[in-house]
DNA sequence: CAATTTTCATTTGTCAGACAATTAAACGTC
DNA sequence: GACGTTTAATTGTCTGACAAATGAAAATTG
């Protein structure tokens, strides 16, 4: 862990990847204390601000945590799924800005995964996730509010379908491709119709959660994918004729 | 952009947050060189090391890149899904080991995601998929191959499905799920008879997305999905009686 | 004038040393 | 023994400096 080439650029990407490196094979436990900056400085034979940038590189991954004080220092972090959770939805967010993704291609993975959840979610839910979706629904029936709002709930609406899976890989994977999906959707204008056909499926969605029918639940997934994939193309349709 | 209170502490975090937000925002758009270090610092009112170090947290997260010289600086980087890639890999392998997540919760969620590919594979797969498949496939009967190249080979044989469904957001998500599985993959022995089972199913698989039958391809990862629970369970009880 | 070389200014990368803030342990005091 | 005080260790930040890279401008040369 401690080579160095002698190349004098990128001295402290190069001591943050020896460190990753310690930390994802296991040589560097969970909770285990880094020496201090002086003595990292020492080991790698740099000066403490190169080994302070490395280290600020880990802690933006959440690989580490620093502590002041006399017992304090860098600790290798546990990697929580709420950590990750923020990191997987800018990161999601940023590819689909940057690239140049279609909604459709969007749409499409989003859905195909969150269909893939839904039969566990179907056989596992608990009475707090259908509580949820059916509160979303509640809140989206209410006349006053925003798309922006619609949005969220719509969000918060698919997320507690993802949490009743039961599986929290599942919920870390989804939440990228579910939350990503929010900048894209809040381009779309609901009018009340649409959102009354939403809700409507939404309640399909939720009642085959609720009876643990997972092919209805799927059915409603799928009809749901279509119509937002019409929406969006309506979208873009008006927009052309401008 | 560049506000600051008055807190003492964690200003390269602030600092950090500040430019990430605009980043995500829009704001910044790709390829917007950054104010230099000096003019940061002197906006922000703290030192150049301190925006350094706020620099450094977006670098490790692929946000920005940095360039020496007279009209060098720091840019706003286009992430690529390729870049992504490996963050989303390590990130996930962490969560995976550093979370105590059962071997079945890892492949229950693994194969979700997986079957939710494979009816798009089955349609859009091109020839470099089924040839990268085939040769995986091939390389798996080799009588020689350890277990870990085994895996790497299945691994690979895997993303060539998940890739077949050309779409790269799919992909992306995908990516983390199948190769944070490997190092759990790779506590498994596999003897000639339970090799010889995967190879059979693999070839089920390639040939089903052949075809173009999604329904055989479906039918195929299931059977692999259990196949593989079971041989972990196995290892799991042979472990228990030592 | 054109092409090439040189110089130079700008910017990041690194270093050295210093001080402030925080924290827990060691130490005294009652 | 309980409670305040000191102290040492450690991170967080600042200042100032120099090296290295790099492109642009200036000087030189044919």
């Amino acid at each position: 862990m401690k080579i160095d080439p002698s190349n004098p650029a990128d001295l402290s990407a190069q001591i943050a990847k020896a460190i990753r490196d310690a930390i994802v094979s296991g040589a560097l436990p969970v909770d285990e204390r880094l020496p201090s900056e002086a003595e990292l400085a020492d080991q790698f034979d740099v000066s403490r601000p190169t080994v302070r940038e490395a280290l600020k590189r880990l802690a933006a991954q959440s690989l580490i945590r620093t502590q002041r004080g006399a017992t304090g220092g860098a600790f290798v972090n546990r990697l929580r799924f709420e950590d990750a959770y923020g990191q997987q939805i800018t990161t999601s967010t940023l590819l689909l800005s940057m690239n140049d993704v279609s909604f459709a291609t969007a749409c499409e993975a989003r859905y195909a995964l969150e269909r893939a959840c839904a039969p566990l979610a179907a056989e596992r839910r608990t009475a707090d996730h259908l509580a949820t979706m059916r509160a979303e629904i509640h809140r989206q029936q209410q006349p006053g509010l925003t798309d922006e709002a619609f949005c969220a709930s719509d969000v918060t609406f698919h997320r507690a379908l993802v949490d009743g899976a039961g599986n929290p890989v599942l919920s870390y994977q989804l939440a990228g491709a579910v939350e990503a999906m929010q900048p894209l959707m809040n381009m779309i204008t609901f009018s009340a119709r649409s959102r009354e056909t939403i809700v409507g499926l939404h309640t399909e969605i939720a009642d085959a959660v609720t009876a643990q029918d997972a092919d209805k639940a799927d059915d409603g997934l799928c009809a749901l994918a279509q119509y937002t994939q019409q929406l969006a193309q309506n979208v873009i349709a008006a927009r052309a004729k401008d």
